[in-house]
DNA sequence: TGCCAGGCCCTCTTTAGGGCCTT
């Protein structure tokens, strides 16, 4: 068991930075309970403006398809049931959690949860990784994968495949018969070069 | 006015710069 549950989402946008003005244009999650998928939520939405050509070739969601979406704010009030109080995960979680911020803002919503980063946790756990984007790391780990990428409940669940390969391990590796969320959080946030120490006083109790 | 991401992490480092990662 896995022990606590997760949900695990992601993002497509029009870009990079909310703070520039870049809005959401599709939310994918999964929750995650003990090792096992248990449930999912994927919808479009209507940003209210148009997307350039490389996020359409980027994503392969076009005008089109966005112009019959249903508007962020009540795809975003969606979500937010769907997410309840668990805590999230996300793959370079700095991005998805900006936009989650600044979309709930919009609906005056306030995110609660705590954010842990699959991306920063890698970095730290699969340091023999040619990368640690969530492409080159399910290629590394022979993730499940439907071989699309870059739509937004695809890459929530590979993340989320990803972030049960990494509580997996730590259990099998160290000796855990638990990994709190809170202890995933914790390694996210030593530093790379004390990572194996922490490891090994964790092993030891 | 004109510009515009932001944060982590490494190193030829800390009075800095550049690659990675997300769209």
């Amino acid at each position: 068991m896995g022990n606590f549950s997760v949900v695990v989402l992601d993002f497509e946008t029009t870009g990079l930075s909310p703070d520039c003005g870049d809005r959401a244009i599709e939310v994918g999650a999964v929750l995650v309970q003990g090792n096992r998928i248990t449930d999912r939520f994927q919808s479009l939405m209507n940003p209210g403006m148009r997307v350039s050509g490389f996020i359409e070739q980027y994503t392969g969601i076009t005008n089109e398809m966005l112009r019959s979406a249903p508007p962020a704010a009540e795809v975003m009030q969606r979500f937010a049931a769907f997410a309840g109080r668990h805590h999230l995960v996300a793959h370079n979680a700095s991005f998805d959690r900006r936009f989650l911020d600044s979309e709930l803002k919009r609906i005056s919503l306030t995110r609660q949860q705590e954010f842990a980063c699959s991306m920063l946790l890698s970095r730290r756990l699969n340091c023999d990784a040619p990368g640690h984007s969530l492409e080159a790391l399910v290629r590394y780990k022979k993730l499940t994968t439907s071989g699309v990428f870059h739509r937004a409940l695809a890459d929530a669940e590979m993340t989320a495949h990803l972030w049960v390969a990494m509580v997996e391990e730590l259990k099998r590796e160290h000796q855990l018969r638990v990994v709190p969320f809170e202890l995933m959080q914790r390694i996210m946030k030593v530093s790379k070069k004390g990572v194996p120490e922490f490891l090994r006083r964790l092993a030891q109790g």
